[in-house]
RNA sequence: GCCCCCGUCGUCCAGUGGCCCAGGACGCCGCCCUUUCAAGGCGGUAACGCGGGUUCGAAUCCCGUCGGGGGUACCA
């Protein structure tokens, strides 16, 4: 029984994979309704299978809720340190006639069943043999014939299940470690958790909970939370396999954690006053566990990176440079491009890992040439020639020390009168004349701002390159 | 097959009998701003799966149907 007067819920991990963003939004979700009702958010290690388990992942997992800004309560409980708790409920199982010893293999099983054409599942085929334990025997749950089994959970209200369709389900393997049920009830008991919010997967494992819970005569009963699955773009469970969703591989893909966590809390539930972006405490403030939505979410990445772009061009400069420094290649020069190009720069990219592809040119000594670009501005682009050929030398006159962004727009607008780039009114159409110096400059079509990327690129280098592409133009 | 769940714009979230010929956000399209690209501003596109009820009145309640998903392991 529950000896605290608060919430308790708990996040139950299996070391079996990297943390993805569907537990990540499990993480959350008990997480927030543990800080919203000053409950207590506990972590359980569920590594009962000692055949998949890897144990060399639960630190992997616990930097994932780390990095995302979360924490828990008290030390994680490791199922491994508690089987001795789990034998000593199966024999109690046992004892009671509510478990029984089965000697059919799960290959058995499966032959029966195909052979008998019908449903898979086990058949009770050593329901009523009286089997004792012994080397290859499973103890299986006995699930009543009649009557049903139902809860009211917090998102889906009242679910109902008629006994006779569950089947006896192993809760000791053969090997004598026990499966997931038998270690979750005991656990959640054990640990007085109130609520279980989990993925909606568990909601056909609810009922046989339910029944061991009670034959167990644990007269314990959490209240269930079960939270719509992520989905892909086929509207199929996020799957480790099929799907790109490891928590660490969107870090690793330049998202912010405020931003992950923000985008997170949107699927499935959603801020009463429509506003979605901000701050963790905020949501903390108003989020409901009956406010979440019952029917599956898609984890839509093109909202993630709006998002994200949010909370990046939210960031302080300094803040933004230090972050994205982590993507930049090594070196000096790396770091001081960004620096100097920073507030220009963060308005621009949506991830922290489009940063170097955006001012590589600062510090690349011969940046890659996109051929569409150079064809566009250089060869169908009219007077491209006559724009490099003014611009060099205006610039070749302006000294290290008249250097600047704005001495070179105004270079740049004289070359464009030169080049008869004019608008109806004299104006100088600078939007056409940067073309082909940014193509000669930076290699590509589109980047930050040109008089500033100039400017901090240096006379030298801009001389360089201006002398180059207008020798390759012929 | 059986069991369970879900069903409002392409996507996420609002909406719990009349305020909805359905609202916000992302995306998309257009315009403005503009040295490119973004950002920003303005405008637009687009949905209550279908069929029956109940009701003066339904996206909201009921039934059916169709569709989608999840489970059905000696994985969790």
């Amino acid at each position: 029984m529950p000896t605290s007067e608060v919430p308790v819920v708990r996040f139950a991990p299996s070391p079996t994979g990297w943390l993805h963003v569907g537990g990540a939004r499990t993480v959350l979700f008990n997480w927030l309704f543990a800080r919203r009702t000053g409950g207590r958010f506990l972590l359980r290690v569920e590594d009962t299978d000692t055949e998949r388990n890897r144990p060399e992942l639960v630190d992997a997992i616990y930097d994932s809720i780390r990095w995302l800004g979360l924490d828990w309560d008290g030390e994680p409980v490791h199922q491994s340190d508690r089987f001795d708790a789990y034998r000593e409920a199966a024999r109690q199982l046992a004892d009671a006639g509510h478990a029984y010893w089965c000697a059919c293999s799960a290959e058995q099983v499966q032959a029966r069943a195909k052979e008998r054409g019908g449903p898979p599942g086990y058949d009770g085929f050593c329901r009523d043999r009286g089997l004792g334990p012994g080397e290859g025997r499973a103890l299986r749950f006995r699930t009543p014939d009649e009557g049903t089994t139902s809860f009211d959970d917090v998102v889906r209200g009242r679910v109902e299940f008629e006994n006779r369709t569950l089947e006896d389900l192993v809760v000791l393997r053969s090997n004598g470690t026990p499966t997931f049920i038998l270690a979750n009830v005991v656990d959640d008991a054990w640990m007085g958790i109130t609520h279980v919010i989990r993925g909606e997967e568990h909601v056909n494992g609810t009922p046989k909970y339910l029944l061991i819970g009670d034959a167990l005569g644990l007269g314990y009963r959490p209240v269930f939370a079960h939270l719509p699955v992520l989905v892909d773009e086929q509207r199929r469970k996020l799957s480790k396999r099929r799907d790109d969703v490891a928590v660490s591989d969107y870090r690793a893909a330049g998202y912010l954690p405020e931003a992950m966590v923000n985008y997170l809390a949107l699927l499935g539930w959603g801020p009463p006053d429509g506003v979605e972006i901000r701050p963790l405490a905020e949501i903390v403030e108003l989020f409901r566990l009956e406010d979440v939505t019952p029917s599956p979410a898609f984890f839509d990445v093109r909202k993630l990176q709006h998002v994200n772009g949010e909370y990046i061009r939210g960031l302080a400069v300094d803040d933004f440079v230090a972050r994205a420094a982590t993507f930049l290649p090594p070196g000096e020069r790396p770091r001081q491009a960004l620096q100097a190009m920073a507030p220009l720069v963060q308005e621009r990219v949506r991830t922290l890992a489009e940063v170097p592809e955006l001012i590589d040119f600062l510090w690349l000594d011969e940046p890659a040439l996109d051929a569409a670009a150079w064809d566009k501005a250089m060869v169908r682009g009219k007077g491209a020639r006559e724009v490099l050929d003014a611009t060099l030398a205006g610039l070749e006159r302006l000294g290290d020390d008249g250097w600047s962004a704005g001495t070179v727009r105004a270079v740049l607008e004289a070359a464009a009168v030169d080049a008869g780039l004019v608008g109806a009114e004299g104006k100088p159409q600078l939007a056409k004349a940067q073309a082909p110096v940014r193509v000669a400059v930076t290699g590509r079509a589109v980047g930050p701002p040109l008089f500033e990327a100039i400017e901090v690129l240096g006379r030298d280098a801009t001389l360089g390159r201006l002398r180059a592409a207008r020798a390759r133009l012929g």
